[in-house]
RNA sequence: CGCGGGAUGGAGCAGCGGCAGCUCGCGUGGCUCAUAACCACGAGGUCCCAGGUUCGAGUCCUGGUCCCGCAACCA
């Protein structure tokens, strides 16, 4: 089976913090997941980079435009690498190809484009328009210091109107899922609204960091709607093989503050093209820190480093994973990730691994014999991916943990060993100890690549292997708040 | 009445019609293979408030109160 897995693209305006470490950390479980039971898989990520807002960012600091998201983008590739992220592709808005394509796909969507008079309330100060939603009513009196002004320009627009029901009718039908419920639910009820067509270019002398109209050489294509096509773009919309054989995604994972754009805008497009609509779209919450909301101006935003820097990877990814909850925002603070830490990964898991080691080799110089894999019922697990519950399918294999350390204690390895006659019970009852432990190596392996990897060196062979240092040192860790 | 989410032992959450549950923390005991780790047991809750439906309501309905998110950097 053919699975294609995206995340959305981060603009690249600011640096990358943990809320985008989320994502990239989810849709990489599914993408790994998928290849372990043998899907041909595409994971792809990327870069929004276009937009009024870098230029004027680069102004700032000095630097050119092509300067400023060249370092930003590689920022998140950098991020990507140091989460051990697997994505097959990592598509920038600025590539040459996603820019030829997105042209090919404004032509394909054209008989849904018409040319309309755009009116609103315009932000001198900012260069911007002001959507009537989000505008303050006191700066709308004229007599206002900054007061804006009513400003019309011509505008290209999507006939987005066109398509709602269609759309409310694939959700309802459960063609296209979007989780979790939550989610559905407020898209459905927006849905039930009617959306109004959407402004989706901007004259060219206020947009000129953007992709052109085809044919039109006075307007650009408005950012959000031409980053929306990099998930197609990236596959080689519209004659390549992979295109042809990856698309409709199977999952595409987004945050919670940009649904609208993919469960409503998104899918109008494809249903334009005459395109499937992306099979599943999940989207997660956000993180708040000590329980506030992470913003820069606040100033508690976590940058990722600071994490991986202090504990390394896969404690990263298993915080993340297991106690933000995957169907709701979450919370982080450094004690809740100290506990999960010390309690989780080094007193269960890391010391299960620990302690039949030991006892192999103080008991049988190393040699564990016939390993035969546990085999423990995984169908919650797989159910738990297939609904994006990150969160419960880590508490369901470490049930499995638990299990194990409550069997080590039950058998008492260490008595049987007293008595020579045992030998045989012995070796049984290590050999179901290391079982076990590559069961659940096996289950980690999209969770915690590198941990499942360990803990597969350490018994796979039949035999100890002496070099393998402890799983999750505590004497390590450097315990700095702030 | 803009839209949406939420209020359950000290903390974080699950349960969504039938004896209040999980993790952490706390207390007691056990064990000694192990990373001062592991295992067992226990204490701790008027399930936000007020009405209602029901044989029976954290769980459904109505009306309140209080938090939070979306609309400003931002997943």
């Amino acid at each position: 089976m053919n699975y294609f897995v995206t995340t959305s693209t981060p603009y690249v305006n600011g640096e990358p913090h943990i809320g985008h470490a989320l994502e990239f950390i989810m849709a990489d479980v599914l993408a790994r997941a998928a290849r372990q039971r043998g899907d041909n898989v595409i994971f792809s990520t990327g870069t929004d980079e276009h937009g009024t807002k870098n230029v004027q960012t680069a102004e700032k600091l000095g630097i050119t435009t092509q300067e400023l998201v060249d370092k930003m983008s590689l920022r998140f590739k950098e991020l990507l690498k140091e989460l051990n992220i697997s994505n097959d592709r990592f598509i920038r808005t600025t590539d040459a190809d996603h820019e030829k394509r997105a042209q090919l796909i404004w032509k394909a969507l054209e008989h849904d484009i018409y040319k309309a008079k755009y009116v609103g309330w315009y932000d001198v100060k900012e260069e911007e328009f002001v959507p009537e939603a989000k505008a303050d009513p006191e700066r709308m009196k004229p007599t206002h210091p900054q007061a804006y002004q009513k400003l019309e320009e011509e505008n290209y627009f999507f006939r987005l109107s066109k398509y709602t029901a269609k759309i409310k009718e694939l959700i309802e039908s459960g063609e296209f899922r979007v989780v979790p419920d939550t989610r559905r639910n407020e898209i459905l009820s927006l849905l039930s609204e009617g959306l109004e067509d959407i402004s989706v270019s901007r004259p060219k002398d206020k947009l000129e960091w953007g992709i052109p109209v085809p044919g039109d050489k006075t307007q650009g294509m408005y950012v959000w709607f031409e980053a929306l096509m990099n998930y197609i773009t990236v596959l080689g919309y519209p004659e390549q093989d992979d295109f042809k054989n990856f698309w409709p995604a199977q999952v595409q994972v987004i945050g919670k503050d940009i649904l609208r754009f993919h469960a409503a805008i998104w899918p109008a497009m494809l249903i334009s093209l005459g395109l499937p609509v992306e099979k599943t779209l999940y989207a997660h919450g956000h993180i708040t820190m000590d329980g506030k909301k992470m913003s820069k101006s606040i100033g508690n935003v976590v940058a990722p480093g600071e994490i991986l820097s202090k504990y390394g990877v896969d404690p990263f990814r298993y915080y993340f994973l297991r106690h933000i909850p995957s169907h709701n925002d979450g919370d982080f603070s450094w004690d809740a990730f100290e506990a999960s830490y010390n309690n989780e990964l080094a007193n269960e898991l890391g010391n299960a691994v620990q302690r039949t080691a030991v006892m192999v080799q103080k008991y049988q110089g190393g040699v564990i014999g016939n390993v035969v894999k546990a085999e423990h019922d995984s169908t919650p697990i797989v159910q738990a991916l297939d609904e994006c519950r990150f969160d419960r399918a880590l508490d369901e294999i470490w049930d499995q943990v638990r299990g194990l350390n409550q069997y080590i204690d039950e058998e008492k390895p260490w008595e049987i060993a007293k008595n020579k006659e045992e030998a045989e019970h012995l070796r049984d009852v290590l050999a179901y100890q290391a079982g076990c432990l590559l069961e659940i190596a096996d289950l980690l392996v999209p969770f915690l690549p590198d941990t499942a990897a360990k803990i597969k060196d350490v018994f796979e062979s039949g035999v100890i292997k002496p070099t393998v240092g402890t799983l999750f040192p505590k004497n390590e860790i450097v315990h700095t708040k702030e």
